[in-house]
Parts: C-alpha cells; sequence; structure tokens
DNA sequence: CTTTAAAAGAGGAAAAAACCTATTTAAGTA
DNA sequence: TACTTAAATAGGTTTTTTCCTCTTTTAAAG
C-alpha cells in the first residue's frame, strides 16, 4: 500500500480527488491539505510521509512550486505529482525543474491518475505526450527564448494593455508620444505582431500581462 | 433517490465529483458530460431526464450560461446547480438569470455540496453567503446585466480580438466595411468600451473570448 | 398591406495608429 | 578622452480607426 497526500486550494477537488485515490487498489490518502504551506507543516510535524503528493500549481499562500522546492531539499524521497488546470508553459517547467515527477492536466481522466500513482512508483516519473513535447521543445527548440523585457518596455506594456491612446501612456510615462512610437515598434519586432491588439494578445498569451 | 448530472470539462473533476455524489445517500450520478453541448444531446436523447444537474460555468463548445438558459427553457423541471472556480460577479448574475437555483464557489466543502443538493430539491435553491452578498449588491447598485449578444455580434467579436483590420474581418464576415464599423460601434456602446483594446479586454474578461 | 424596428450600408472628417528615416542624448567602455 | 551603443526624440506620410449623420434593405407586427 503506498501512501498519497493531496495538496489543493480547490476543496472540492482536493476532497474528490481523495476520494478518486481512496478507490484505487494499492493507494491510499493519508492527508489533505489546501495549500503549500499547510503541506510542509504537516510533514515537519509528523514521521510518517506519505510517498506521492499530488500537487496544486497555483495556490495561495505558498504555491505548488514553492512548496515542491522545500519538499525536495528536505524530503528527497518523496515523490511529487504536478496537477494543474493550466497547462502553461512555464508553469510545467518551473514545477519539473523544481523536482515534480509528473505533470498531470486538466483534461486527464480517472484511469490515467491511477496509471500515473502506478508508474511514478514504478519508474519514479510519468509523462504524458502533452508534457513531454514541451521538455522537448523547451531543450533543443530555442526558437523562442522570449526576449527578457527591460523595465521600461514592461511599463509600457501593461499601459498599452489597456485603453488608453499611446498620447495618454506619453503622459503617463512622462515621454514623447515619439519614443512611445518606438517603444510600440520594438515590441511589434520582438513578439513578431502587426498592431496593438496583437500585442495585447501576445502579452496575456505569455502571462506578461494579466487581463 | 434524486438523479444528479455533472457536466464539467475538467474531467477529474466531474469524475471525482461524481464519485462524491454518488456516496451521497440520496442522490446518485445519472450521467456525465465534459460541455454543454453534450449535456444538451444526452437531455434531447433520453426520455428520462436528471432533478439535478451540476453545470461547470466556463467551459468550451458551450458555456454553463448558455447550457442552461437551453434547459430551463425546454426542461423547466430540471434544477441547474451551478459550480465555478471563479467567482466573477458577472458569471454569478449571468447564471442566476439564466435559471440556475444555485451558484457555488471553489471553496466549498464536500459537505456544503450534500446540503446544496438537498436544499435545492426541498426548497428550490440553495445559496451562500457569498452569492447572496453578490445579490444584494446588484439589486442596489444598478450592475447592469450584460445583454446578449446577437450571433453575428459575437461572430464579428471574436474577429475583432485578432489583429485583423477591420477590412479584413469585412471580407471574412462577407460584409461591407461600413457594416463592420456598425457593429463595432454598437459592441463599444453594449459594454462601455472606447476602443478596440477596451473591446478586447472586455471580450477576455467576461468569457467572450478565449485568448 | 401598411407601419415599424432592426440590420446593412454609405459619405465624409477627425483622430489615432503604424511606418519610414533620420538626429540628439546618455551611458558604458576601450 | 574618444568610441560605441542604446534610449529618446523628430518629421513626415500612409493607413486604420473612430465618430458623426444619413439612406436602403429586410423582417416582423399590427
Amino acid at each position: 500500500m503506498h501512501y498519497v497526500a493531496v495538496v489543493d486550494d480547490f476543496q472540492l477537488l482536493a476532497q474528490a480527488m481523495s476520494t478518486l485515490v481512496n478507490s484505487f487498489k494499492n493507494f491510499q490518502v493519508c492527508y489533505s491539505c489546501n495549500n503549500g504551506k499547510e503541506i510542509i507543516e504537516k510533514l515537519d510535524a509528523s514521521l510518517k510521509h506519505p510517498d506521492i503528493i499530488l500537487m496544486d500549481v497555483n495556490m495561495p499562500v505558498l504555491n505548488g512550486i514553492q512548496a515542491t522546492k522545500y519538499i525536495k531539499d528536505k524530503y528527497p524521497n518523496i515523490k511529487v505529482i504536478a496537477i494543474s488546470v493550466e497547462n502553461k508553459i512555464k508553469d510545467v517547467l518551473q514545477m519539473l525543474e523544481a523536482g515534480a515527477k509528473s505533470y498531470l492536466l486538466k483534461d486527464i481522466e480517472k484511469s490515467t491518475l491511477e496509471i500515473a500513482l502506478t508508474e511514478t512508483i514504478n519508474k519514479g516519473y510519468y509523462h504524458t505526450e502533452h508534457v513531454s513535447k514541451i521538455l522537448v521543445d523547451a531543450l533543443h527548440g530555442q526558437e523562442k527564448p522570449m526576449t527578457a523585457l527591460k523595465e521600461r518596455e514592461m511599463e509600457f506594456l501593461n499601459y498599452a494593455c489597456t485603453d488608453k491612446t499611446y498620447k495618454e501612456i506619453a503622459d503617463k510615462m512622462f515621454l514623447s508620444p515619439k519614443t512611445i512610437d518606438g517603444y510600440r515598434n520594438t515590441l511589434f519586432n520582438k513578439f513578431n505582431v502587426k498592431n496593438r491588439v496583437g500585442l495585447v494578445l501576445y502579452a496575456i498569451r505569455n502571462q506578461l500581462f494579466n487581463p
């Protein structure tokens, strides 16, 4: 019998997922928490630890990436499986880098979860096709190392993602409208877009701006 | 025994939620679907209907609001309980307006779901404190209930949320650029925005467009 | 068969956005 | 200090967007 901890701020999901895991033959939930801080506190307070932690990525207080880093450092034998509703490339890479053994997406099925748990116990990891693709792309697909934006460019981008005119943005940033013109063209080139709507969408899709 | 249908694009949650509902004494899941279109097709195809539908709000293909409207219209006896990870005021109001009997938030607990199901069967509705507050605020604070978009307006909106120029959109929609001009002005007024970036942001923030 | 309302379309004008090609300024470095 | 580079800035032009007011067409209602 292998013991599993479930960590998810979405309580309904955490509890339901526990029920699901308990229905699997060789697995049993030992505890369920609602954020990274809680699971760490539980681990630090108890002598017997779970074999696997099903860890949500986006949580308040302490998110899955931070919690996983801490856990891998202090309890390297505990295997962490990341579970997220989002499949943002950044999240996946950060989570795996932090030490997660698997990364499951929201469109997973009941049986997949059992397979993921079993494989993680047996082979030490479980990757869906989707995640494997992200990993491969990240390794030799140096296509878009996403040129880091400078402070000022970032500031402009955030204004560009509002209904302000460039003149208004210029005022806000204490720059000439012509300089704003320059920032716009720079970002158009960096992001390979051709107008402001393209810029806004790119920013949102790459988490440079939260709508 | 009351029958429940679960509709959620998050399969893991849909299946887990089904397990949870099945564990309640007087409830049993009759079917589980992954978007609004699926549930409607199942209802239309079968003679025996569920008493309650647990309906996610944000789903692809056909979202919970649209599905609920259809269901309340065609099968007024089926009670819909909305479930959402988001607690956006607009979502709540639209969902209740569409005919949902309850609106549950992501921080719900196992027992709350059972209570919500029971109350909805007995009293016809179940509101958490949080949702009640939104309702009261909405009554006092004149939140305008988002005029529904027409088919063609929706189509235009989706094109407007791309980097296409209005001329290109006109070509795509087989309309004159001047008519497109009209659609734009209509939506500017409906959404109370003043330019295309505002339109795009409004669409995204209100789930009329997925970035 | 009118009356009415909504959708589609048009003309013209002003504002904003987008695209060039420059020059000036500031800052870091050999 | 002189050299180099990037940020800031200008001028000028074209295209697109936005905002008016107005007519035609279509569809629904009395």
